[in-house]
DNA sequence: GTGAAAGCGCTAACAC
DNA sequence: GTGTTAGCGCTTTCAC
């Protein structure tokens, strides 16, 4: 049944029956009413495929997430798919396994799907295959959406957070609670938070005057493994460090790790600060400190970006242009971990 | 740029290129070479949507899970998406959060959309609202698969686990360590995994000539909250249990919490068998048991399953009607939760 | 092995 | 306010 079944049944024309469908004010009411009981009788579903092709552009976003299983990703999903919803928009969800190749053939296939829009946590942010494809949707009409990572030769809106001030607030809560020997597990040079939380580590040491010590800049690549080998690296310092600042959640389990299989003990033979919460932890005796931040609402965030954008096309070349790019702030969850048990 | 463009460049047919583009046999070589040359050369990319509507559907799936956040779903999800990455299809993600009028809501929206296929985590089985919109998919060529979760007076393709035996060897496992007083804070009854995890305690405790005691049996309905009060009524029977089965994997974090906050200890006031694993409890000195099952491998055969449906659709008729219905064993992972500490 | 023409279901000028 | 007509970009008979 189409829209032509329904124009016959109704006595109009299928324009009138569109017209009515899709809420034009250029339709009498009476002519509105009887349409629209025709289709009700006829339990007749509109066609939304053949919509996309007549107007050029689909109701269709993607999202493309590095990893699937991490619980932080998840929240931003949650996000997105509920704002999502407030617009009728559909989300394809695509995981490219923080691997760039199948970051790129994901964006390529998209190519042939009418995106919306595009959401994308990216892989690499040097990696100037995915920029230019990116950079391709833009010039094509798709706007893009970044969150939590960057791009480098590249000006896209996004939401990120103050990774900056979060990491120093963190290494701050260290050193105030005494620590001197404060080292740091890293993320990837190659991505937003992986330096910019580094350069709050560097900067806080700056500010109370602690020399830096490039033995205690250790990377984990944000995953448990690297972040348990990087754990490692640092406790078998023939100087150790007291407190470690773990950059985020992978770290943090790869460092809990650590300790239990070694039989160390948190705020016994060493302090941590995490970034991103482990929910599961608090139902636990490990009392982690943590810099946390509103991970759902930057989901929701990035899909009203994208909203803007779309709005903005009908818009004035002036407001076209302006690049919005939204930071979260970060706040400290004090629970111990920081510092040193009474014995 | 379309097809015309890229046939009048090659000087044949828009058909010809259409048939280069979908490898169909009936074109010489030499076209074929020329007509990709062309392609590549002007970095055409064919219309998946104008496809789709010609064709009468389209290559992408629809996913809908209750939670987004639960790790347990993700987990499906990623099996789901790594799947359809192999078959080139895109996979569009609800949440219903648990709720039916959302998911009444996704499943209307999706009659427009020419879905090629439908995977479901339903909200509820009773639902007779669900089911008649799921039978009409089905009616209209396109097939449900559903994961975990069943519905009644249906019968869909589904990937599920043997929750009764896994409740059992769960229960038999505290049995055999010396309980008689072995509760279980159980799923909702409108869900297969609730009910028949349920079946699987009594089976055990009938194996064992315990009698069942009612107080013994209360409703967490799979949530943290309700299942942290379901364990509150337990532990403040004037009888309490001493082994208790917890049904998902967020009965076990309400658990976890009431014993945090009563200052109670795991293996010293009560025994604890859990069935699907929290990975983050296992980098802590919370030594969870538990029931669990290959969770990524079942989003993977949901993909598998809908894959042999959209095979079938081509073949006889005998083939057409077979039901698929698999089930993924369970195994325990014993960790010591289930056994008193000795003092 | 190849092409012409009709059609998938909808929208958008344009005319009335 | 409403209808006519011509696409959107592709596939698919059917004829050659």
């Amino acid at each position: 049944m189409n829209i032509y079944d329904i124009a016959k049944e109704a006595g109009v024309s299928p324009t009138t029956v569109s017209r009515v469908l899709n809420g034009n004010k250029n339709v009498k009411d009476a002519t509105r009413k009887k349409v629209l009981k025709v289709i009700e009788g006829k339990k007749y579903v509109p066609n939304m495929i053949a919509r996309n092709l007549s107007v050029g552009e689909s109701q269709n976003v993607a999202f493309l997430v590095p990893d699937i299983e991490n619980p932080f990703f998840n929240k931003i999903l949650h996000g997105i798919t509920d704002q999502a919803l407030v617009y009728n928009y559909n989300v394809f969800m695509f995981g490219t396994d923080e691997n760039s190749d199948r970051e790129h053939r994901v964006l390529e296939s998209l190519k042939a799907e009418m995106m919306k829009g595009l959401i994308i946590i990216p892989v690499c942010e040097t990696d100037t295959i995915t920029v230019g494809k990116l950079k391709n949707f833009e010039k094509q009409g798709v706007p893009v959406v970044l969150i939590d990572r960057d791009v480098k030769n590249a000006n896209f809106d996004g939401v990120f957070s103050e990774d900056i001030e979060g990491a120093y607030e963190a290494v701050e809560c260290l050193i105030q609670e005494g620590h001197k020997k404060v080292a740091i597990i890293s993320g990837p040079e190659t991505s937003r938070p992986g330096h910019d939380r580094l350069k709050g580590y560097k900067k806080a040491l700056d500010s109370y005057k602690i020399e830096i010590n490039p033995d205690y800049i250790v990377y984990g690549n944000f995953r448990e493994e690297e972040s348990y080998q990087a754990m490692k690296k640092l406790m078998e310092l023939k100087n150790p460090p007291t407190g470690i600042f773990l950059t985020n959640n992978m770290a943090i389990l790869g460092c809990l790790r650590y300790l239990k299989e070694t039989g160390k003990k948190l705020c016994r033979d060493v302090c941590l600060v995490g970034f991103d919460d482990i929910i599961e932890l608090t139902y636990t005796d490990i009392h982690l400190t943590v810099v946390t931040r509103p991970v759902y609402e930057m989901g929701c965030e990035a899909m009203e970006l994208l909203e803007r954008r779309f709005e903005s096309k009908q818009e004035a070349t002036a407001e076209k242009m302006v690049i919005r790019r939204n930071s979260v702030k970060t706040w400290l969850v004090k629970r111990g971990s920081e510092k040193f048990a009474k014995p």
